[in-house]
DNA sequence: CCTATGACAGACA
DNA sequence: GTGTCTGCCATAG
């Protein structure tokens, strides 16, 4: 049973806004998605807005991976081999891991432009590796 | 108000 | 490289 919450908060709003704006074939980290809604800590927030907002938003959820790249699903469970399955239908190569499958952010990360993005990314110089 | 939990991230040993 | 600890935010009870 999925848990359902309040979608109308300015953070939900804008980590909702920030995943709808992944290019298909690209894909963004939480952290970095959370730095884009402007609180460049709440990885764990952004989390759980996928986790409970995914299908019921229509968003591309499955473009969103770990600061390392790697699905956050635990292996053998549905949601992974769906992401491993969404991820290649659009032309993303994943490695195998040991505990994962990782996409290579150094050629498939997302890197908007503008000034928006300019200003998530002098909060978190770290969200590009 | 408090604690617990989660598809996380960063720092450190 | 791995394992552990701490910080972070939103939500449930």
């Amino acid at each position: 049973m999925r848990r359902q919450i309040n979608t109308t908060s300015p953070f939900t709003l804008k980590v909702i806004a920030a995943v709808k704006r992944i290019p298909r074939g690209k894909i963004a980290t939480y952290g970095q998605i959370a730095a884009l809604a402007g609180k460049p800590h709440a990885a764990r927030g952004v989390a759980w807005i996928l986790h409970a907002c995914a299908e019921s938003h229509g968003l591309p959820w499955q473009r969103v991976l770990n600061s390392k790249g790697g699905i956050s699903f635990p292996k053998n469970t549905e949601g992974f081999r769906e992401q491993a399955r969404l991820l290649r239908a659009e032309g993303i190569e994943l490695d195998r891991g040991l505990k994962t499958l990782f996409a290579d952010l150094a050629v498939y990360q997302w890197r908007p432009a503008g000034r928006r993005a300019a200003a998530a990314k002098r909060l978190t110089p770290t969200i590009f590796r």
